[in-house]
DNA sequence: TAAAAATACTCCATAGGTATTTTAT
DNA sequence: ATAAAATACCTATGGAGTATTTTTA
């Protein structure tokens, strides 16, 4: 690697370029000229290009001068932001992360996230928020939220997406359901059972995953009830309205009234996702997402 | 606007944090350990901030510094990116050229000479632009070109001016006009027709050319119209307003109601120059004329 | 106690200052 | 003739070296 130039350089050279006089620019930096003079010759003899053109009457920028000034400034931003940035989190005034999650993920990765993050950022406030996926993608966009965690969400050209984990879906009924005496379940066995269901808008991607595997049985499933949310899903199942194909870290919520059973399909696994907007220098964002893929590996 | 850190600081501080420990990092950048921690402590002390936590046995990057580091790495590839980008335009390997030439040129050795130009620099970003003489005379006086292509054009004390290509002048008549049945023409058999010509203005050279020819053939021409356009001169004397002396290559425009004769006079040619400020390391303009001269030679 | 960072000091490279010269208009 | 950049030379800050001490697992 060759020799950089250091920050000084760059702010020398920014400052003549503005003013295109070294008397000018050395008052404006408080120094004299003649250091200026010098600290650009070093310069341009460490680069190997000359970028000012100057007579004694007047200073110009050469085309390489051109293209460097607009890089320096662009260097000279990205020290200040990486120091301002800094600064904001050793003073913990990053302010507060805003994070999402679909009701599901608390019993998956989120919990051991939360705490490794709390633990490195330690002044950090986190402001979590349970959201089913589809508002949680609006607020992502409207910036009401920092990070969302949710299911298969569609590709966004506004949101940066990144799959944290897999998850296998399974066969959810009743205890005392015919089905349920059976050691395994096709998802071809439901087909004319009624169904509990997440409603489209609330979910979309594992809405339309379900609709997918019964089609692929060969059936329309009948939908008794959308509920508003998982723990009603299973409610349901468990009052006996009906069976339903949902996340398998929904057997931890241990109700005693459900049975699952696998699904033998590669297609039956829903993906969870981390999902942000796409924005540069989020430092707290970028640090919070390198907790993440510690914790996921 | 606080004090700034030093790129040196960011390097050391970035291999610091890559090797987490001092030793090592100190190694890798070639000087010894107490200076690596002094440049370290300096700027966590010019930023206020603690960045590495560190005792005898571990060294660990504290919040602020995970953010920090990342911030670094983008400043450091700014740096190389800035610094590679203007030996790039100092080489003449990249940048922006704005080019300019006379209609006319278009249908002669330009589109060769672009394409070859886009082969061997391939980030020179080439701005084309079409324009009459007299303009990109002026264009390239006040830098607002950088090369141009022009017909005839005067000497000038601020341009470099190099013939690229010389092109017989013809007659052109409409194909029912008298003159259009004979098989050859002079000049003298124009002298009672109307004329259409170019504004001195927009090609002075071609202009006092064509009334040389005229003057030397001992009448001054009846000028009946002054076209704003090559195009238009052509399409003028389609219609039959008059007759025009006209560059060549105006042929190959595809005009059926037209009529060329070529003029027996060693005088009767224009020449083709490529013209540029003299400027001394123009680096663009220099490769950009070894093509034309390579193209054209 | 051993490995590693911090301190103490020394040295010199170089950023920056002052005085002067060169250059182009 | 003059304004402005370059050069010459000097000073001193601070970056880097060596030797040593401190710290903690």
């Amino acid at each position: 690697m060759a020799e950089l130039p250091e920050i000084r350089h760059l702010r020398y050279f920014a400052t003549v370029a503005e003013e295109l006089h070294f008397g000018r620019a050395a008052a404006r930096l408080g120094i004299a000229q003649p250091p200026l003079s010098q600290q650009i010759q070093r310069l341009e003899q460490l680069l190997g290009v000359r970028l000012l053109e100057r007579t004694s009457r007047r200073v110009q920028l050469t085309p390489a001068g051109e293209v460097f000034l607009a890089e320096s400034r662009r260097v000279l931003d990205a020290v200040e932001g990486a120091v301002e940035a800094a600064q904001r989190v050793g003073r913990g005034e990053s302010g507060t992360l805003r994070v999402a999650f679909a009701a599901t993920v608390m019993f998956l990765a989120l919990p051991g996230i939360i705490r490794s993050f709390r633990d490195r950022f330690p002044r950090v406030h986190l402001d979590l928020r349970e959201m089913p996926t589809g508002p949680q993608l609006a607020g992502l966009k409207s910036g009401e939220i920092d990070i969302g965690f949710v299911r298969e969400p569609r590709p966004d050209p506004d949101l940066e997406i990144v799959t944290v984990m897999r998850e296998p879906l399974r066969i959810a009924v009743n205890r005392s359901h015919p089905l349920a005496a059976k050691a395994t379940l096709g998802v071809r066995d439901l087909q004319h059972e009624p169904f509990v269901l997440f409603p489209a808008e609330l979910a979309p991607g594992l809405h339309a995953q379900v609709l997918g595997l019964c089609r692929a049985a060969g059936f329309e499933p009948h939908v008794v009830e959308e509920s508003r949310e998982l723990y009603t899903s299973v409610s349901l199942v468990e009052a006996g309205l009906g069976v339903s194909i949902l996340p398998a870290s929904v057997e931890k919520l241990g109700w005693t009234g459900v049975r699952y059973r696998a699904i033998p399909s590669a297609r039956a696994e829903t993906t969870i996702a981390a999902a942000w907007r796409r924005e540069k220098a989020r430092p707290l964002i970028d640090a919070f997402m390198r907790v993440v893929r510690e914790e996921v590996g």
